[in-house]
DNA sequence: TAACTATATTGCAATATTACGATGAAGATT
DNA sequence: AATCTTCATCGTAATATTGCAATATAGTTA
C-alpha cells in the first residue's frame, strides 16, 4: 500500500493532517523558523542557511506551499516566500481547542 | 535516499517535527479526536470507529505513542490510551509563539 | 544577445510509510 | 485447561518521501 485512505476521514481532519504533515520534517520546521527570523521575507538564502542542496530546499518549499503554510511572490528573478498566517492560526486554534477539551475532562484514567 | 537528515537540525526542531509528523495522517487525527470525545479513555473500540483494520490502527497508535502524543496503560486485557497533555501543550505553545512573531513583524511583503 | 543568477523540474536511488492478512502473546471467561 | 477477547507483531505489497546531480526555465545584467 503506502497510500493514505483520506476518503474515510472528514475534510477538517484531512486539512489538519496535511498541514501537520508538511511541518513533520525538521528541514521544513527550520525553513519556517528562518522565515520568521529574517525581517523581510527575502528568501533564496534559505539554501545558504540549511545544510541541504538547492533542489531539496526547493522541494520542501513546494510542499510547504502546497500545504498552505507559506506563500511565495515573484520578486524580480528571485522569489519571496513567507509564512501564511492563516495556516498557523488554524493550527493554533486546533491545539488550543484540544487543550481546552483535555482540561474539561480531567476525569482521567491514565 | 528517503532518510531524513535529522542530525543537521536542533533538538527542538526535531522534536516539533516528530510530533507534527505523528499528527500528519488523518487516521491519527481521527484517533486523537476520538480519544477526546469519549469520556473515559476506554479504547480498543477505536477499531470499530475507524474504517481501518486492527493491525493498522495498532500501528498508528504505536506511532502516536512513540511521538509522545498519547500514552497507554494496561487495563485488564484491554489497553487504555489517552492523550498526553504535555505534547499538546508543546505544540500549542509553539504555534502561539509563531503567531506572536508574525504579529510583531507585519512589515510584510507578500 | 550572451552570460549570469535564482529557482524549478526531472530522473533516479535509497529508504520510509501505509495497509492488511496471518499469527502471536496475555489476560479473561467458561 | 480450553477458549475467547484484546491488542501487538511479522511479513509483504504498494506507494510515498527524501535527497541530490543534472538540467531546464526565467529574469537580470553586462
Amino acid at each position: 500500500m503506502g497510500i493514505t485512505k483520506t476518503e474515510h476521514f472528514t475534510d477538517k481532519q484531512n486539512a489538519i493532517a496535511v498541514m501537520a504533515k508538511a511541518l513533520g520534517h525538521p528541514a521544513r520546521i527550520a525553513i519556517v523558523e528562518y522565515l520568521l527570523k529574517v525581517d523581510a521575507c527575502i528568501c533564496g538564502d534559505i539554501v545558504n542557511e540549511l545544510p541541504l542542496a538547492q533542489p531539496t530546499i526547493s522541494q520542501h518549499l513546494k510542499e510547504l506551499k502546497s500545504a498552505g503554510i507559506i506563500k511565495g511572490s515573484i520578486e524580480g528573478n528571485a522569489i519571496c516566500y513567507c509564512i501564511d498566517e492563516k495556516a498557523i492560526d488554524k493550527l493554533r486554534n486546533y491545539f488550543d481547542a484540544i487543550s481546552v477539551k483535555i482540561e474539561k475532562k480531567k476525569s482521567n484514567c491514565c
